[in-house]
DNA sequence: CAACATACCAACCGGTTGGTATGTAACTGT
DNA sequence: ACAGTTACATACCAACCGGTTGGTATGTTG
């Protein structure tokens, strides 16, 4: 009902606006963004910005909603799903998580996370999306989480703060990454982040390419 | 010999701009705080910002380095180097983070680690001046974390990954708090990497006020 | 006391900002 | 066929942006 069915467009405006945020934003957050710089990226006027967004917040909004759908059906798509044992999903999580981090840094950091770290005073409906966002994904996490803490038999963790942890260390190392101008320190950050989870459950570290003795950053 | 021993005014235009950029900037982000919103928070005038500062960036860095002496002398004289282990001072030193993270957001949070994430693709300078304070301040705490480390028998652990690892949990903490609004969940994150040391050292995992089973939280 | 430097201030500048008012071509329901 | 709605484009605006100007009051130095 609300997208019309026929679309002569190849894109319409507002798809190609919501992915000229998501680029622009991640390079140069909200406020380094204008609308111009928006509307010349998409390959659009103002009048169609302001034709599909009551204004430059609202676009921030559904941008975040666009970035909470993208990002959910990325991870709902993944591999990491596929193993038995839920210890070995998170791993595997884990692993997926830091293969993405890699290339630019724009192209690997999170739109929500560098969205709220500017906006959470100054916009209630931007900081509300964000958080959303980045619940509703440690949300994603938490049944594995919590079948992974007690089949290992570990009590007094909270399944919901153990996964809103994994996001603080992701979101942390991106901004070591942004500072160094180097991924490399974000992906140990994952590491230290996986040897934490198998020491907690009592299972040996599970060997990967990225090795916690750091060679490869400093 | 930098500065004038003769200063009759009871703070100088220029102390103030870089407290007004320390409290405008963690409130409302480099690119949202306006010079004129900084030299109204300061009670100077443009004139005053501009003879001081050539251009808004180099108050940028200015800020970030001011912010390095402040929180530099800040940790130096704490309480949590007293501990005669070295582990203990780095659980210690956690303790001390964890307590800082209380009151209003923007109070507590990291000047340089919010400019950063901004700033990191337009401004170079920015980005190195922020670099320099967050891994200045994670090499503070090497020594410890290497005695620890060694004295407790571990090894494969690069004491510098480990460090920096320490302020990537602190910094996504932080990010988590201003989606949420509230600083209990960066509170939660310091409490699961100090479990995390304590683990790796395979000592008990002290207790504190704080639960890591998180009734404090969601 | 002359010569100069420092520490500001008020007014202003061109460009950019988010946002609006109006126009119009294409599509849709009847 | 035609009225109405959708999907944009063009042109524009007032406020604000970072930065400059020309000036003054207060030192400091020889």
């Amino acid at each position: 009902m609300s997208r019309p069915i026929s679309l002569n467009h190849s894109t319409s405006a507002k798809a190609k606006l919501l992915n000229a945020a998501v680029r622009l934003v991640r390079e140069k957050g909200f406020n380094g963004t204008s609308v111009d710089d928006l509307c010349t990226a998409a390959g659009v006027t103002k009048g169609a910005f302001f034709h599909y967004f009551p204004s430059k917040d609202a676009l921030g909004v559904a941008a975040a909603n666009h970035w909470s759908e993208t990002t959910s059906a990325l991870f709902s798509q993944a591999a990491y799903h596929s193993p038995a044992d839920p210890l070995d999903r998170v791993f595997a999580y884990l692993d997926f998580r830091a293969d993405l981090i890699a290339g630019d840094i724009p192209e690997f950091t999170c739109l929500v996370g560098t969205m709220v770290q500017e906006m959470h005073e100054t916009s209630p409906a931007i900081r509300a999306a964000c958080e959303a966002s980045i619940s509703g994904h440690a949300e994603t996490l938490v049944a594995d989480i919590a079948t992974a803490l007690t089949t290992h038999g570990v009590t007094g963790i909270d399944p919901h703060a153990l996964a809103l942890h994994t996001q603080a260390v992701l979101q942390g190392g991106f901004i070591l990454a942004k500072a160094k101008g180097d991924p490399a320190v974000a992906r140990q950050s994952v590491a230290h982040l996986k040897h934490y989870i198998a020491l907690l459950c009592g299972v040996p570290v599970p060997e990967r390419k990225e090795l916690i003795d750091g060679n490869d950053n400093r």
